[in-house]
This record gives C-alpha cells, structure tokens and sequence, in this order.
DNA sequence: GCATAACCGACCGCTTCGGTAGGATTTAGA
DNA sequence: TCTAAATCCTACCGAAGCGGTCGGTTATGC
C-alpha cells in the first residue's frame, strides 16, 4: 500500500469536518461515532492536523475542531503530508527548502541514478493528483448522487 | 516513502541487466558488486523478479540472469509490482481480475465513500508513470550526459 | 570432481502500524 | 463552585514488514 490508514482516517476526518454547516465545533467522539472509527487513534491523527494548520480546536466542554480553512483551500497534499509525513517514492529522495528535489545517490557516484527518472515522474504524478484535488471536492462527491459521481473521477487525473 | 528499497534494488538489477549488450547471462555477484548491494539480499529480489517471468537464468557455472524480454516492453509497473505486490494507494483497495477497481467501503455503507476519488486520481497518476516508463528509456537515460538528462524527466509526468 | 552460481528457507534486529490506557488540563453550564 | 465534557499528552503493546544474514542444496561448465 502506497499510504496507511492515518491518511485514510485523517481524511474522512477533514471531510466530515467539512460537512458541518456552522462553524461552532463538533466534538471528535461525534466524528468517531459517525466514521466508526477508534476515538483514541483519532486523537492521534487530529494532532498532527493541528500541528499542521489545517483545523482549529477549543477545549474543554462543548469544544471540539473546525477547519482552519475553508474547504475550497484545503488541498490533499497538505493533508495527506501532515498525516504521513513526507511524500516521496523513495528513501533517498527529499525536497530541499528551496523546493528542489535531491537523490542522495547523486552525491557520491560520477554516473547518473539510473533509478531517478522514473522517481521522479510517479512523484509528479502522485503530487499532481493530491494537490489538484481539493476538500471541497470530497465533501461533495460523498454527498451527492452515484451517476454524477463516476464523472468526476477522471477530471484530475 | 511510497516505496521500499525492494523497489529501488530491483529496478536498478534489471538496468544492470538491460545494460549488458550480448545474451549471455551475467551472474547476481557482479550485478551485486557494480550497484554494491548485499548479493544475498538480492537474490531474494530476483526470485520475484523470476517469478514473474521478466528475467530468465540458467543455473551452475558461468550462469546468471538475463532480460526474459527486450527492455523496451519491459514497464515499471511490471517491475515494481513484482517486486513490492499489488500497488493500490489503500489497503481498501483491490483489483478485480477484470480490471475494474473496488473499494471494501463501499459495499457495506448506504452513502459514498468519501475518500474515493482521491485514492482513484492517486492510483491513475502513480500508473501512469510507472506503466510509461520503459526499461529502456531507464537504461539510456543512466548513461547518457546530464544535461540531456534534465530534459527527459518531464515527458511521462 | 571441483569451482561456480542459482535456488531455498529459516532466522534476526529494527521500525512502523494500528490501537489502547491513563491521566492532566481546560471550559461551559448547573 | 462543582461537575461533566472535551482536548491534550505520554507511554505502552502486539503484529507485521523491512533490510539483511546465513547455511545449505542443486545444477552445470571445465
């Protein structure tokens, strides 16, 4: 598997949060109880939303987690990273602050790594699908009507 | 990281092996001593390999492996399947044998799958590029110059 | 028959994953 | 002011996969 359960519960997470209409907070137990998932584990994985930006939370009674954003601004890529931790296909890559991508093979050889241009073209891919893609998207396409939904599919693939 | 280095050894053995101009087999031992990876670790690699009919070997002395076919209809995503099994972005995801894609959700719940379309949009891009990417194009682009190189990257993103 | 090399299976230390447990802290409302 | 509700934090646990090693068996060329 390309990515663990924390993105799969993390983002039903953010996509029930987006359901809401208001923005008082809604509790993570309602959200667990609504995902049925483990309310503990959620706690886990809603921290690292947090550290992240990507929701608001109040404590204490009545509190609970807002986005931070609104939905049409929150895009996957910055979900699914706050949840997995970097994104790249393979260990010897890491992006730099500048926003370059490094082989860490490079360095030490004189020939070329034989192995990063296709690294680098399932990154493309996979950065193109997840930040193409945003939470507005998700909230409606679970929301609304199985014909309607087959179209949206391919429209950022 | 999206993959493990089972990935990353894997391809590389196989460039090793498009490399090698004749059809002479060339042993795991001199594969394992120009890419310096631990040989018996890469026999297990190559077992996969074998197993899905991409590499052929002949045993005893002055044996090795050889390519099963000619590296240009060899593509990645035979290779890095083999080597790490099925790719699907979530374990909720499986293939049918007829191609189709099902998500475990959806069978057991009256509403949508929310997290759908996102994982559906991650697999057409990491397909993408792993099924247009040839061994070839991987053989040649390790040992022709660099700034030639630059220019490749881009054309199966 | 000997060196070479593919084959096979068991094992091992380590990290991550998915999840649980127990408590501390904050806050709204009675 | 007390209490219930909720976030927050740390530690722990079993299972599985990863990266790698080892010892042995089989097949083959010289």
């Amino acid at each position: 598997m390309l990515f663990s359960t924390k993105a799969e519960y993390g983002v039903r997470l953010m996509v029930e949060l987006g359901r809401q209409p208001g923005s008082q907070p809604v509790s993570l137990g309602s959200v667990a109880e609504a995902e049925r998932l483990p309310l503990s584990y959620l706690e886990h994985l809603v921290a690292k939303l947090r550290k992240a930006g990507l929701v608001d939370s109040t404590r204490g009674a009545h509190g609970g987690y807002r986005l931070a954003k609104p939905a049409e601004e929150i895009t996957m890529d910055a979900v699914v990273e706050a949840l997995e931790g970097q994104i790249a296909p393979m260990e010897c890559f890491h992006d730099t602050p500048e926003g370059k991508v490094l082989c860490s093979h490079e360095a030490d050889g004189d020939h070329a790594c034989s192995t990063k241009l296709l690294w680098m073209r399932v990154q493309g891919g996979v950065n193109k699908a997840l930040a193409g893609t945003t939470l507005a998207e998700l909230v409606e396409f679970s929301t609304e009507s199985a014909p309607t939904r087959a179209a949206a599919i391919g429209s950022a693939a």
